[in-house]
DNA sequence: GCCGAACCATACGGTGACGTATGGAAGGAG
DNA sequence: CTCCTTCCATACGTCACCGTATGGTTCGGC
């Protein structure tokens, strides 16, 4: 069943791959050897190594802008709500691909510049939400800026506590950034 | 003049290898064709390459928790005007270390275990900058992860805005974590 | 049942690094 | 001046991976 596979498969062991061990590990023999397959088939389904990697970068790009704005914008509710609702989706969220795709941005500019342009997305989205709330366009900067700064810290940062008090943290930061 | 050089000087070619493209660039060969010297030096001062990325990491640690909290601490003032003589020193701090060593603690243990360390102290430090403003203990744990995420945001994302917005978000920034 | 296209295996040459072995050179203690 | 230590150069073997070449295998359409 399924003997055969796509570029689809490939992507999908790479992605494994780097959530796990960084972009370092995205390699086209171990794939091949973790996919039970030799790298015949993955220089018939991509031109070479680069290619994987910009497709790695061309997936994460789509995924990370639309998966978690879409999810809180259909729920609706007031600004406030969708904030906080934002803010405690993130504390459920896999961190390990948004974490390599950062270290990854450390050392590569094709990456840095996918990371960079999604960071400006979200920090777009989230001010369009705190202009709604009232706030002048820099003050709705700035709480913008401090609540992502937030929750990328703790996506990506190792502490972690446990989830009630994070959550606990996550209503009293949404309550500090929300008082005018 | 100093035709010879130490393992002193394989240090700092490593650090501004490591700051400037990442652990990956960290490698004997390159640093030593860049140092004008052959890999024979090396391997008299170190014993291998993971040899050097240890001492690379624990300079790094020792450097990392007392250089500005030192700095900071001696200048006095009440908690609140450290707290934002920090915020602000954050600013002109050079990024890149920071932000290669977090990269590296992505795909390394070793490297991951030194940072946890580094922030643990840090938040510490601020916690207790905190308490002496009088927050309780939950609450000034919450506000030095906010203002300690900030800063890293700052430092490390690949948003940069000019000197005097950065410098206006984060005024506004410390007063908003300094009201009760 | 045949054929072309899609897919995979195998074998190869090349590259950039690692670490080792060994033989000098340079510099100070005596 | 000599000798011992410290430091560096050179040459080598190895390894992991890249990308290519070429030949096999499977599958859908006819």
């Amino acid at each position: 069943m399924a003997a055969r596979l796509g570029s689809g498969d490939w992507l999908a062991a790479a992605k494994a791959a780097l959530a796990e061990h960084g972009v370092d590990a995205v390699r086209v023999e171990p794939l091949a050897q973790r996919l039970g397959i030799t790298k015949g088939s993955f220089y018939w389904h991509f031109r070479d190594r680069p290619a994987l990697l910009a497709a790695l970068l061309e997936e994460w790009e789509r995924e990370a802008t639309l998966a978690i704005i879409d999810q809180v914008e259909s729920a609706g509710g007031t600004a406030s709500a969708r904030l906080l609702r934002l803010f405690l989706l993130t504390l459920d969220a896999e961190p390990r691909l948004e974490r390599q795709l950062r270290a990854w941005a450390a050392g590569d500019a094709a990456a840095a510049a996918v990371v960079e342009r999604v960071d400006r997305r979200r920090l777009r989205y989230l001010r369009g939400l705190f202009a709604e709330l009232g706030f002048s366009s820099p003050e709705a900067r700035t709480r913008a800026h401090l609540i992502y700064y937030s929750a990328l810290g703790e996506m990506t940062l190792g502490i972690r506590a446990s989830r009630a008090a994070r959550l606990r943290a996550a209503r009293l930061i949404h309550a500090m950034v929300v008082r005018r």
